[in-house]
Order: structure tokens, then sequence, then C-alpha cells
DNA sequence: AAATTGTGCAACCGCGGATAC
DNA sequence: GGTATCCGCGGTTGCACAATT
């Protein structure tokens, strides 16, 4: 193995993987507050993160950065990623840019952990009983939001409320006008409990006046 | 109460485009 | 014009926790 060979593997052994720890978030969080975001391997050089560029944009992204909105997707947010996943595909990044605060990772683990789910689901019930798909409205309870949460549209049980779902017809009657929709809501703190708070954290920060 | 299975999400990987040299 | 490097995107994986048996 020649010296360069050598200096590359001693390079990539420094670099830690893996989750960040509360120590790394605030390097990079007061790195950032200080310097402003971008040039991202050099940021990591510079505050001595032994992180990849690529994963301090990362946690930036998709954690740290103050605009992050954390919750359940609200029902509204719902349709709107499936009016635009219609038009656009898998472009999550460009469907993102259309929902403040959320960020592509979160949509796309979203479609795929739920919408997906259901479109499997009622492709399976449509394929056993042959039974076409031609739903008016389309909506589903938050599968993580607190039990007995009553957002439904007149679904049965929150596990079948998309079994009519069908991709191809999505957007042709979305009515966001007349959709029982309940009032819009953002739990945020109902989740990660035992987590430390980003919120708590740029409270402190902005007292600190950092 | 313990073991197993399912679910959600954070983070990594690989690729392609843009830019610099 | 060719090559190297960086950045951003989409796909995938791994793990922690919850639900079920």
């Amino acid at each position: 193995m020649d010296k360069k060979a050598q200096q590359q593997q001693q390079l990539e052994a420094e670099v830690r993987k893996g989750p960040w720890t509360m120590e790394e978030d605030l390097i990079l969080i007061n790195y950032i507050a200080n310097h402003g975001e971008g040039v991202w391997n050099s940021l990591a050089k510079s505050a001595g993160l032994k992180r990849t560029g690529k994963s301090c944009r990362l946690r930036w992204l998709n954690y740290l950065r103050p605009d992050v909105r954390r919750g359940n997707i609200t029902p509204e947010e719902q349709l709107l990623i499936m009016e635009l996943h219609a038009k656009w595909g898998n472009r999550w990044s460009k469907i993102a840019k259309h929902l403040p605060g959320r960020t592509d990772n979160e949509i796309k683990n979203f479609w795929r952990t739920r919408i997906q789910k259901h479109m499997k689901q009622a492709d399976q019930q449509n394929f056993s009983t042959g039974q076409s798909s031609n739903s008016e409205h389309i909506m589903w309870n938050n599968d993580n939001q607190a039990s007995s949460s009553h957002l439904t549209c007149g679904a049965p049980h929150q596990d079948h409320a998309m079994d009519n779902y069908s991709p191809p017809t999505y957007t042709a009657n979305m009515d966001m006008t007349t959709t029982a929709l309940p009032p819009p809501s953002f739990p945020a703190d109902q989740t990660n409990e035992n987590m430390w708070n980003m919120e708590d954290f740029w409270s402190v920060h902005l007292l600190n006046n950092d």
C-alpha cells in the first residue's frame, strides 16, 4: 500500500458515522450561527467535527435548522404531498419547498411508510375483490397520532381509510373546501419527549445571545 | 414478563450535475 | 477539453421503540 492510500485510510478511519451526539449538534449549530451555512466540507473541518460535509449538511437541514417543523404531518399537508407527488413524482426536495418547515427526508419517509403502505393494501384488496377504486375524498388518520383521534372522513377505521386510494386519480377530486378537515394542529412536542428539544436549544441559544 | 414482529425515522450511500482548476 | 472536487438528491439501511403474541 502506498503512502497516499495509507493517508486516505487514516482519514476515513477518523470520520465519525452514525447518530449525532448532542455535543456535535452544539458544535455545528454554534459554527453555523457564527459563520453561516454552506461549503460543507470545509465547514466540517473548520468546526472540528469528525464528520463529512455531507453528514453535516444532512444533520443541519433535516434536524437542526431552527425553522424545521417537527411533529405529525397534518391532513392539509398530506393532501398537498399527494397532489404534488402526482405532479412531480419522487422529487422530494421540490415537494418539500412547498411545505414550509418540512424536509425532503421527512416527506420521503412519510410517503414510503404511510402512503405506499396504504397503496399496497389497497392494491391487494382490489386484486382479491376485483373492486375498482373510485374514492371521492382521500383522507386518513395520522397513524402515529395519539390514539382515538377523530380525523377520519367517514372511514370506519384508520388503517382502511386509504383502501380505495388509487394513484392515477388522486388529484382529480381533491376538494380542499368540502373535505371535512379538522382544524390544523401542530403537535410538535407530542413525540420524542425524552429527547432534548430543538426549541429548548434555540431559546437557550437566543438567551445567550449567540 | 419475555419474545417476536412491525413501524417510523435518522443517517448513510451512490449517483449525477455543477463548478473549479 | 479533461479531471477532480463539491454539493444535492433520491434510494436504502439500521436501529430504537411500540405493539402484538
